[in-house]
RNA sequence: GGCCCAUUCGUCUAUCGGCUAGGACGUAAGAUUUUCAUUCUUAAAAGAGGAGUUCGAUUCUCCUAUGGGCUACCA
């Protein structure tokens, strides 16, 4: 069997949408399982929506998430180029074919006429029930189409679609779907406007071209398969034709329709793995990676939405993923985007994730509130924080008291542990943390305490709270001792001192 | 409108004719804890509707409904 190829083809006209990710890891994942190659394709064959910056965006997008293309646009490889705008000559060979063989034809309808067509008649379709009405060659001859050519008419190349077939398209996910001809319209397979192929053709030709065996994209080119079948077909290419398997789609997880690129601000989450700043309007949209996401948790996310391994686990890394990945295993139907989930599993991943990589995520708000530290101490305390939080963002403003000492205390907290004889039980308190050294010595400070106010008759509850007040602020935190531990003796007498002269004697 | 695809808890999903319909997120309650979280336990929560096939249908077939996609010289 030939050696497996797939390929993922964006179009540069924006940033990657998070759907369009998903299809490139599951293309991702089915290479590296047979031990194929994964192709990078820009399919750039409409000139009006190309926007700059788009292509490299996607190639960052990738590097971040650590998808990795084995050949394509700026990784070079035997089958390019790679970008459809530089194969123009390619296409016109094959557009040639087609009407040397009889299967398209030329047509010099104009954009007008077609539309004044489609308003007089309902439903009208290009095909073989309405080509000999319209102005192409098949009605016109050779000869007079030949002379218009000449003269530099405009005109395009239409597929001559023969009517009453029954096309079958064997997807992967789906089975057997059969489409009757009749229905698919005489589609435009090279445009006059910028003498350059639609999508349908420049695909098959690339996807043959470029040995591709399988192609794996979204639901939304299951109506255009057919089409696809039938070019492989009259190119004389049915033996090599790739296999398909259409994905269901990722849809809003509220009211109708598939995710689109409004819907992550509108609900407050990014639907780009990087943020995007549109170069027209200057609009930035948030992404997944500036939001403080983990590459593989967004992975590990994306892989569950549409394919589930048929067991309980959930937790995969990209290794496991590919070994795990079945295309016959993806569901059918659109799943619903659903943030809360994401939102766990990037908790999940920041618990597995090495303390030192989240200090160093994290110290840059700190240094950007205006803050020394050094990393050593900001990773004990994501040592002892991050179970709190789902995203190292978070993390700063729930820890800043082991930086910042308190300035007020929380009224109701006072109100409620800070009792008429609690500056006396803090003062001997403070003669115990005075007399203590190994600071680091959490178990040990913790005992040591605790056998205090065992001895003394004091109720944990009537220490630890108050403590608590004085060296946090209000009552809220890890364990005492841990606050202890990071703050050292030094800091946590003076935070206590300020303590004593704030509140009440 | 036409064509295609789909339909199990609120959400993502398991089930490939035997079901007391399983798991996860979220939600609620409880436990643990010096606080807040984390964690743990428990609970509520689903086969769109109608026919048919069958000893037996969530599973197979058909119809209806609903959702989605496509219907451009966009991809």
């Amino acid at each position: 069997m030939d050696k497996v190829r797939v390929r993922f083809a964006p179009s540069p006209t924006g940033p990657l949408h998070i759907g369009g990710v998903r299809t490139a890891l599951y293309n991702y994942l089915f290479a590296r399982q047979h031990g194929g190659d994964f192709v990078f394709r820009i399919e750039d064959t409409d000139s009006n929506r190309f926007v700059p910056g788009a292509e490299d965006y996607i190639i960052e997008s990738f590097k971040w998430l650590g998808i990795k293309f084995d050949e394509g646009v700026s990784f070079g490889g035997e089958y390019g180029p790679y970008r459809q705008s530089e194969r123009k000559e390619i296409y016109r060979v094959y557009v040639d074919q087609l009407l040397r063989d009889g299967y398209a034809y030329v047509a010099f309808d104009t954009p007008e006429e077609l539309e004044a067509k489609r308003k007089e008649i309902p439903n009208f379709q290009y095909d073989a029930t309405t080509r000999l009405s319209m102005n192409n060659s098949l009605v016109l001859g050779g000869e007079e189409t030949a002379r218009r050519i000449a003269n530099g008419e405009k005109y395009v190349v239409r597929i001559k679609i023969e009517p009453g077939q029954d096309i079958l398209v064997n997807d992967l996910i789906r089975g057997e779907v059969h489409v009757n001809s009749s229905i698919i319209d005489d589609k435009v397979l090279y445009k006059s406007a910028d003498n350059l192929p639609t999508y349908h053709l420049a695909n098959i030709v690339d996807d043959h071209l470029m040995r591709i065996t399988h192609v794996i994209r979204g639901e939304e080119w299951l109506p255009s398969a057919p089409l696809h079948v039938l070019l492989y077909k009259y190119l004389g290419w049915s033996d090599t034709m790739p296999r398909f398997a259409h994905l269901p789609l990722l849809l809003k997880p509220d009211g109708n329709g598939k995710l689109s690129k409004r819907d992550g601000d509108r609900l407050g989450f990014p639907v780009f793995p990087l943020e995007w700043r549109d170069p027209k309007t200057g609009d930035i949209s948030s992404g997944y990676r500036e939001s403080g996401y983990l590459p593989e948790a967004v992975i590990n996310f994306l892989a569950l939405l549409g394919w589930n391994p048929g067991t309980e686990q959930e937790i995969m890394s990209l290794d496991e993923l590919v070994q795990l990945f079945r295309l016959e295993r993806c569901s059918k139907s659109g799943a619903k985007f659903d943030f809360e989930k994401g939102k766990w599993f990037n908790h999940q991943y920041l618990q597995m994730a090495d303390n030192r990589r989240i200090a160093e995520e994290m110290i840059k708000d700190i240094t950007a509130a205006g803050v020394q530290t050094d990393i050593a101490k900001v990773e004990q305390v994501v040592g002892f924080m991050k179970s709190r939080v789902s995203f190292i963002k978070e993390l700063w403003p729930l820890c800043s008291f082991f930086w910042i000492a308190p300035t007020s205390y929380e009224e109701k907290a006072v109100q409620k542990r800070w009792k008429e004889e609690t500056p006396r039980i803090m003062h001997e308190l403070y003669d115990v943390v005075k007399a203590w050294d190994d600071y680091d010595d959490i178990d040990g400070f913790e005992a040591h305490v605790k056998a205090w106010c065992e001895q003394k008759g004091y109720p944990l509850g009537n220490v630890m709270n108050p403590f608590r007040l004085m060296l946090v602020g209000e009552l809220k935190g890890p364990h005492m001792f841990e606050v202890t531990a990071v703050l050292g003796k030094e800091e946590t007498l003076r935070r206590m001192d300020a303590a004593f002269a704030a509140l009440p004697k």
